[in-house]
DNA sequence: CTGATAAGTGAGCAT
DNA sequence: ATGCTCACTTATCAG
């Protein structure tokens, strides 16, 4: 049922990490420029600056992916908290709207009414008030 | 702008075919029974039987990620419509309040004008007539 | 290069 | 076995 997710990372095997004491959070972390810098320092050769330059990369669209899956998350729940707005705000108008009606009939009621009293006791009525 | 995203299929390295004359298309189609006879009959050994059963695996699984992602857009396409849709409703439902609460105006008016003549003219009115 | 995203891969769950 | 979905990798594109 809520099953634990969670990846076996298999980038270790990818590139074997030449220097085992920088961690992946300090290898994504860093500049560029110190990168280079702790490289030339530790006497790697071409091939493992490489390595360590697509290990990099690679944890930093590691990254991205990550955002980008919380991302589109993010905007499905926006998009069905909107919704669910809509059709409450949908549902409370077709209340009002229910009232409104209620009102109508009632002063239409009332003079209808009171159209009626003057007919009824023959009272003459001028003509831009019996507007029904 | 419109990117082309194809992507280069590398499933073919990874499991190199052992038989050519069996596409990828009729590896995933064909019925896991008819699979295992074509295989025994073309005498394959063990780790190429693995490989094949490896191989199918993968393009299955390369079309589940497929519908996968299909679905998810359909899904929020289908969100986005609703959305879109009840909106108009609100629209509509605005404009109808708008004219509902005319026309309480317009009743209530004439009511109103109609007791003010009688007030006027002091005829008497039945006081369940004067409900205002 | 950095960041984002589509497609593909493998793990793990459910049927 | 099959299908789905997650996290991850890779290819690509834009900036």
């Amino acid at each position: 049922m809520d099953s634990k997710r969670e990846r076996k990372s298999s980038l270790a095997p990818l590139s074997p990490c030449p220097i085992p004491d920088i961690t992946d959070d300090e290898l994504v972390t860093i500049s560029v420029r110190d990168l280079n810098r702790t490289l030339k320092m530790r006497g790697l050769n071409r091939e493992e600056i490489v390595r360590m330059k697509q290990r990099r990369r690679t944890l930093k669209n590691r990254g991205y992916a990550a955002s980008c899956r919380i991302k589109r998350i993010e905007q499905k729940d926006e998009l069905e908290t909107k919704k669910s707005y809509e059709w409450t705000e949908l549902e409370q108008m077709h209340e009002d709207n229910e009232q409104i009606r209620l009102d109508v009939n009632n002063w239409k009621n009332k003079y209808k009414a009171l159209l009626q009293f003057a007919i009824q006791n023959e009272i003459p009525i001028p003509s831009e008030l019996e507007g029904c």
